[in-house]
RNA sequence: GGGCGAGUAGCCGAAUUGGUACAGGCGCAUGGCUUAGGACCAUGUCUCGCAAGAGGUGGGGGUUCGAGUCCCCCCUCGCCCACCA
């Protein structure tokens, strides 16, 4: 064995737990200052490979921005509220602070042991009062500036958590922790009001140089729409009694005329409070068809696509534009929650409206022509549909199947319309919403953000109802309003705060008898939106942050995690920013300027890991037998790292980089000793500064994978020398410190380094030189002919005079003048005959 | 069904702006050193060809002196969203 790995990275651990390497002095002002923030964990329990590759890569870049002379913040902290530990707790009747204390405790030594370089000095933990106090005081703010709102709504419910979830916790209509479908439920919660945001989340994005796929995800997520609200007055009743009327939201304006029947949602608010107190003459039937959909978890609703629906008799619209007298329908394809909750049907325009009207027997009225389709006639001609006669084209619509049962979505010239025929559909879009007396406006798919969880582990609302049941915020000199412990846990649908005697005697105490608490817990991402603040300042009693540092230190210069969290955590903060921004308690509207997605790394059969799969890879294994810093340079190679690609893990992989490792020692071994310092070889010079520019220049890029691959070539090369100068030695391992910290200290040493390798500077002593003579392709019309060596400063001429020499290129040229000469001095040249 | 992204050797992957396609590694092969080696060292490793050379980045077309890279069509895979009016 050429090392002992373990005996190595324990007494490179001693050593830097004497030396406080790592603690950032927030207030030094003498450098370039670099805020490098990693998502932090949930405290699960083990380190799996996952946190290794999330931790481990980061933390390569954290060490080369300090060998550069960055002063780097690379903090740590844990997102310690959520529900497993509530669910072992549950379980196994532990309390959830004992379980969640008790894993971090393990998983800081596991941090620690992979070498990483936070700074622990400033680690926050979300679930400490110390933090959450914090987390509720922003909310009260939050709260007072009319962002924050208790109200009824149809949310998502996990039968199985027994807790609503925002919308963005709902996946392929289950529960994204437990992947039970989820229900819908009428019930008063707590929302964020995201949605006055949206328009400004969308146009923040332009301004960070993001991916695209993140910022399009986003712009997907919120999903902005144009459109028109549109009212459709009810017909009176016998008696000239008013039914109201029925707001529609619509993106096709345009096709108004040809509405002709509307549609409710189910869980429409007209179909609550009733007509005029009237029932409806199959009130029956409508009653058993709400309480149906009502059923149905998300995923049948969506899952069985065929269209079904009850007509309310009773009850006409008129359509705005055509004042014709049109059927009202409830349907469970329309949605509560979007838009208006209804919809203004157009059969001939719209998939959906063309499969119910169809089942339904309802009139289809075409109201748009399309324009420059192209089609085949019977005898095979390629036309234009706007040159065939009016007989021709409805011969084409009877006997092609496709023009008949499919509906037109495209915008074209208007037809059926009243004055608007013969119009272009898109031109006079708005005039037609004037003309049926709607309003134009934007839509938004994304839904106020739902933090209210009925669960104990979490941060406690800190809201309280007065006798009238009116919410108010808990003043600041009661926070923080410490979660209760008298409570029990077992899910019932209600909140587990709502057993705690001591809570309730706490309100009646401080605000009177008769002021009842608020039971629900704050969503855990909220925790989450705005932890980077605190890293800050994060033992401070009277503040969330410190608004000076976070004048210097922010925007946060790059983020690193994964990206299941894009419209989740990624856009809560973003969120959460700008409101606090508006709040004027934080200095940026946008809290991270660089974003990268890590990719995900795969088992050894390039299959997603999981346990029912059997290949689910075990890093302590790997660690025990080959080190920490085998397997953190090998996950630096395994792929780029600013891409979320997926990567499936080489069983060899670590142990070919141990191989690597060893090698290097040997290298370092052999030369340390008999080389003393002398005078290093320009060609030595050339190969450290190329290395240097390329580690460092594929680190700013996140392609750690390159950056290995060149301290390789830089070992291959150097190997193959008979001398090694130390100075050359200790510039390698400088170079290798961030990606093997404790090797790098052990060579360090070998070499009789003076402190810790992790002092020194990224070595910037020599320059690459210009090469003199650069080779140069040589190319007969694009095909490569051969290879000539030129000085790098020649004329184009010249270049081509020499080039001619060539016996291959003369062949090739066959006599023949080249009329044309491209040059790309260094690179390529290329005649052209 | 919609959106986004990607397809380069047996495998992971290189190739800043269009400029020598396959760097680095894994695996494999041959040889050396060895009692032995799953250790170490050396050489080779896209295809055809003795060679000169020719072909080659999922398939087909195009732009260009020159295309993995840009444009159009198609195929396959991955991720996200999914009755969003």
């Amino acid at each position: 064995m050429a090392y002992d790995h373990r005996d190595i990275e324990k007494k490179a651990r001693e050593k830097w737990a004497g030396l406080d390497l790592y603690s950032t002095d927030l207030r030094d002002e003498s450098k370039e200052k670099y805020y490098l923030l990693t998502e932090f964990p949930y405290p699960s329990g083990d380190l799996h490979i996952g946190h290794w590759y999330a931790f481990a890569v980061t933390d390569i870049y954290a060490r080369m921005l300090r060998a550069c002379g960055k002063n780097v913040l690379y903090p740590i902290g844990f997102d310690a509220f959520g529900l497993p530990a509530e669910n072992a707790a549950i379980k196994n009747g532990i309390d959830p602070k004992e379980w969640t204390y008790a894993n971090m405790a393990r998983m800081r030594e596991q941090l620690v042991s992979m070498g990483a370089s936070f700074d622990w000095s400033k680690e926050i933990v979300t679930c400490d009062p110390s933090y959450y106090q914090w987390t509720q005081w922003l909310f009260t703010k939050i709260f007072e500036h009319g962002l924050a709102e208790h109200r009824e709504a149809s949310v998502k419910w996990c039968p199985k958590d027994q807790t609503v979830l925002a919308n963005e916790q709902v996946q392929e209509g289950c529960c994204e922790r437990c992947g039970t479908p989820v229900e819908e439920k009428r019930l008063t919660q707590w929302f964020l009001k995201i949605t006055d945001y949206a328009k400004r989340l969308i146009a923040g994005l332009e301004t960070l140089p993001w991916r695209e796929e993140i910022k399009e995800a986003q712009r997907a997520w919120i999903g902005e729409s144009e459109g028109a609200k549109l009212r459709f007055d009810l017909k009176p009743d016998s008696q000239g009694r008013t039914l109201g009327s029925i707001e529609v939201f619509t993106t096709r304006p345009d096709t108004i005329f040809g509405a002709t029947y509307v549609v409710l949602a189910p869980e429409h608010a007209l179909l609550r409070q009733g007509f005029a107190g009237q029932a409806l003459k199959n009130q029956k039937e409508v009653d058993a068809y709400i309480k149906a959909t009502s059923k149905k978890t998300e995923r049948e609703r969506n899952e069985n696509k065929e269209k079904t629906g009850v007509k309310l008799e009773g009850v006409t619209a008129i359509n705005p534009a055509t004042k014709e007298e049109i059927p009202v329908y409830i349907a469970d394809y329309v949605l509560a929650s979007y838009g208006t909750g209804a919809v203004m049907a157009v059969p001939a325009h719209d998939e959906r409206d063309h499969e119910f009207a169809k089942k339904f027997g309802l009139p289809i009225r075409s109201v748009i022509k399309p324009t420059n389709w192209i089609v085949y006639t019977a005898d095979g001609r390629r036309i234009s549909i706007d040159e065939l006669s009016e007989e021709e084209r409805q011969n084409l619509f009877a006997h092609s199947p496709s023009f008949a049962s499919a509906p037109i979505l495209n915008p074209g010239i208007l037809i059926n319309s009243g004055e608007f025929t013969g119009k272009n559909s898109e031109e006079v879009k708005w005039d037609m919403v004037k003309y049926a007396g709607g309003e134009k406006t934007t839509q938004y798919r994304i839904r106020d953000w739902l933090v209210s969880r009925q669960r104990y582990w979490g941060c406690p609302i800190p809201i309280v109802y007065d006798r009238e049941g009116k919410p108010h915020a808990i003043p600041s000199e009661h926070l923080p309003w410490l979660l209760p412990t008298d409570v029990d846990f077992k899910p019932t649908g209600k909140a587990p705060l709502a057993s705690s005697k001591e809570l309730k005697e706490r309100v009646t105490k401080i605000f009177g008898e008769g002021w009842t608490p608020e039971y629900d817990t704050l969503d855990t991402f909220v925790d989450s939106s705005w932890y980077f603040l605190r890293y800050l300042d994060h033992k401070d009693a009277h503040d969330f942050s410190d608004a000076a540092l976070m004048k210097s230190w922010l925007p946060i210069n790059r983020y690193s995690g994964g990206s299941e969290h894009t419209t989740m955590h990624l856009l809560y903060a973003r969120f959460f920013t700008k409101v606090l921004y508006d709040l004027a308690l934080v200095p940026v509207d946008e809290p991270f300027m660089e974003r990268f997605n890590r990719g995900l790394i795969l088992g050894p059969d390039g299959q997603k890991m999981s346990k029912s799969k059997g290949n689910v890879i075990n890093p302590d294994e790997f660690v025990q037998k080959y080190g920490a810093d085998a397997v953190r340079i090998y996950l630096a190679f395994i792929g780029p790292y600013n891409e979320p690609g997926s990567y499936p893990w080489n069983l060899d992989g670590v142990a070919s980089m141990r191989k690597f490792l060893e090698r290097i020692t040997r290298l370092v071994e052999k030369h340390a000793v008999v080389s003393p310092v002398h005078t290093v070889p320009e060609r030595m010079q050339q190969m450290i500064a190329r290395a240097s520019v390329k580690v460092a220049q594929d680190g700013d890029r996140f392609k750690f994978n390159t950056s290995v691959s060149a301290l390789m070539i830089l070992v291959n090369e150097l190997e193959v020398s008979t001398t090694v100068p130390k100075t050359v030695l200790q510039y390698l391992v400088i170079m290798l410190a961030p990606f093997v910290p404790h090797l790098a200290e052990h060579l360090w040493e070998k070499l009789g380094g003076e402190g810790s390798v992790h002092k020194q500077s990224w070595p910037a002593e020599y320059v690459v030189t210009a090469a003199q003579e650069v080779e140069v392709v040589v190319q007969v019309n694009g095909k490569r002919r051969g290879v000539i060596t030129l000085a790098t400063n020649i004329s184009e001429a010249d270049a081509t005079t020499a080039a001619r020499t060539l016996p291959t290129v003369s062949v090739a040229l066959g006599g023949k003048e080249p009329n044309r000469v491209v040059y790309v001095a260094g690179k390529i040249l290329n005649l052209v005959v």
